[in-house]
DNA sequence: CGTGTCAACGGTACTCAGTCTCACACGGCC
DNA sequence: GGCCGTGTGAGACTGAGTACCGTTGACACG
């Protein structure tokens, strides 16, 4: 027996799925192939759904890390990269993912669970856009939709241009997502941005993989610095 | 005995609910307070989650055909009218959809049953939105978020409305629901309506893996220079 | 070496959702 | 009367998910 006994267990999930189906697999059989008994699976995966998702807990704290680190002035970039976060991961699981997109459009039961799964994606996202939105003054006070609901709006869009990316590269329509989520989310952020624009707007967006406060300083240097003339 | 056999089974269910908790119903309990066999509850609601949600079928259909009536300048007014459609249903309920409300925030496997079906939702008005914006050439061709994304946006953002103003309604922080929906999503269209003139604006996304410093010529151009009009 | 402890596992019994089948009652309809 | 479709009740059955118990094995500590 190779790998763990969690991996083993997904293994033979994702195998007895496909081969004969998500409802005609019983946990009895899952088990039984990864060599376990019944009981451990429900130990490990709360339930029969649970197998071939990724770890939410885990990703979903990565993102909230990431995102605690905004400052006031940085926080497209800390959303920019926060969903990268996800989107790395799914690349990074390559045909597993592709597996579960097969099976996540074909049983209901498996896609319901995917959208309470992105449901968690989504609060996570608003209640840090709800708070830098008040902090920041990004959205005013008399403004007609308000800080809460600006603030789901824009979760949803981020959550939603994330899938879809994730959904091209999926198919094989994408050759690189990763710029591509950069490119919508840009746009996106350029769209929700307060809208009193007369003055020329500059949306930027950088990948910070190292420090982030180290890049800081510089950036703004960068920005304030008389343009060569 | 008053009523049919579905409402009398509805109004049981909706009952022990609230009194013993959802875990500890059985669909034997609500049968048995409604006064027919266990076979008949699951011949009329398919599952133990279904009897406390709306027919949503029914109201799918009615917003299918409320949108299929839009020409093509009556877009926007067809989806607000839509959403008005499904919100009113609400308003009418009165107490039920308040008493859902309270099983939905509290009980898990409700709340999920409620995404689900909020997911038609989407996808009813993403369809039209996608159809709209091609005919219309609302979006433009070189668009950077494409027909698809930018009617997945905007189909989030309708429904999310809804359920922002629905909610505060249900918490009893709304007098006028309707007019704050058609306010709102107003807001909405405008904030996804096409750009009337290309402002001077910049958008700029770039990949700092290396140095920063290499990246900063291309920051400053994007920041100090005037765009080419 | 013996012994306590703790965590992981297997096994089993139980509840209950959901499906299916069969039998029965009721109402038209010829 | 006989016939048929429909709605219903009853009961059997599968399988997910939970709870509990006993076992094993690793790892200390004396």
């Amino acid at each position: 027996m190779t790998g763990s006994t969690s991996e083993r267990l997904v293994e033979a999930a994702f195998a007895l799925y496909e081969e004969q189906g998500y409802d005609r697999t019983t946990v009895d059989d899952i088990a039984a192939r990864a060599g376990v008994g019944r009981a451990t699976f429900f130990r490990i995966f709360g339930s029969k759904e649970d197998v071939i998702f990724p770890d939410h807990d885990v990703l979903l704290e990565r993102i909230r890390t990431r995102l605690a680190h905004a400052t006031v002035g940085t926080g497209p970039v800390a959303v920019v990269e926060a969903a990268a976060v996800v989107l790395d991961h799914y690349l990074a699981e390559g045909d597993l993912a592709r597996a579960r997109y097969r099976l996540t459009r074909t049983v209901p039961a498996l896609r319901h669970r995917e959208l309470a799964g992105m449901q968690r994606y989504r609060q996570v996202f608003g209640e840090f856009l709800r708070s830098w939105f008040a902090e920041t003054g990004q959205v005013a006070d008399g403004d007609v939709l308000g800080v809460q609901l600006r603030a789901e709006l824009l979760a949803d869009s981020i959550v939603t241009a994330h899938n879809h990316v994730l959904r091209g590269w999926l198919r094989g329509e994408t050759a690189d997502p990763r710029t591509q989520l950069r490119t919508a989310l840009a746009a996106i952020l350029d769209l929700h941005a307060p809208r009193p624009a007369e003055e020329p707007a500059a949306v930027v967006v950088l990948r910070a993989d190292a420090d982030l406060a180290s890049v800081l300083p510089a950036l703004r240097a960068a920005v304030h610095e008389p343009p060569p003339r």
